[in-house]
DNA sequence: GTATTACGTCAACATTGCTGACCTATTTCG
DNA sequence: CGAAATAGGTCAGCAATGTTGACGTAATAC
């Protein structure tokens, strides 16, 4: 016996399916359309990377740590947890494990010897190439199959669709402290 | 002492920092622009849906769950999961928590009765319009701040970001199961 | 009447997030 | 100088969500 019917002892008659989501007014069709668009979009993207990860067996994490460090060479780990927005326990795992496989090198602060001043090694360098290479193609072919005019309003909204703090950081204004 | 020292015996000399990413030609800037984007972006979008989760305990995958079969009522788990493309022993965990509390209702197929045609209650359309609406806030919002103009370009963008399967899901042209 | 299909389930494991607690080295400040 | 604050590290345990592999059952198809 199914263990399915626990949960419903019967199953019931097929239901009047009812209308999809209902669109209250023409603007809600478009934000319908636009969680779809994320979904998608967001899902291609970062499943061209999984590809080149799977080699030296890493997961999505170390190529966002590998990719932000890559981005601000001699960041902090402070710096770099107020980007990812993560405990410093989360990133610590995937830190170490770069650090482990020589991706990343850790140097300490001039004045401040506290600090870890993080840059990526030439193995790590080569490894972001990668990365950055099957991503750039992706997006490469979307902008061209979508116009230059087209890839202004995807920046505007993108931009617009992040938080004050993510922006910030994007805009250079602010140390990544901000993001 | 440190267990980091065991990772790197000594702290070496502060290195002359290496530039930042690379940037060969200046479509390269906007490749790794377009990275940040999407990151901040879909975080910013998925975050505003995470409150709204948290009092009814569920998680992203469930609402990735409810949002799908609210957009397509009466789609079979066959179908749910050439959308989504997890295994369905992932589906089955978030499915059974969400037909358990009664958000998403069962019922068999009408000339195949194998099939499990899957709908939101009641409740499960109140919650999913809870999502929805913080969602299309923030969507509303960036469109707002973006200009018509902008949207347009960014639908063309994200359509072209995404892959095949995705994009004939998106036409309508195909069943769920093209996805 | 057998094979296939659609779906469900158990078990085990990996990744990546989290909280809580606590340690060390360094800098800052009264 | 000595105490407090800061930057960072680590251990332990847990939660969410993805994976494989194996197997069961009901219904349809050939």
């Amino acid at each position: 016996m199914l263990k399915a019917k626990a949960r419903e002892s019967r199953f019931v008659p097929p239901p009047k399916l009812p209308p999809p989501t209902p669109v209250v007014d023409v603007g809600d069709a478009e934000m319908r359309l636009a969680q779809d668009l994320l979904f998608f979009a967001y899902r291609g993207f970062t499943n061209v990377a999984d590809q080149v990860l799977e080699e030296p067996g890493l997961g999505r994490a170390h190529h966002r740590a590998l990719h932000f460090i890559g981005r601000n060479p001699g960041i902090t780990v402070s710096g770099l947890l107020a980007i990812l927005r993560i405990t410093k326990q989360s990133l610590a795992r995937v830190l170490n494990a770069l650090v482990d496989q020589d991706y990343v090198r850790q140097a300490p602060g001039y004045e401040d010897r506290r600090l870890r001043l993080l840059t990526l090694t030439d193995k790590g360098q080569a490894l972001e190439a990668r990365l950055f290479g099957a991503q750039r193609e992706r997006i490469a072919q979307a902008y061209r199959t979508a116009g230059p005019q087209a890839v202004q309003g995807f920046r505007a909204v993108m931009r617009a669709m992040m938080d004050k703090g993510a922006r910030d950081y994007m805009d250079g204004t602010g140390s990544p402290e901000d993001a």
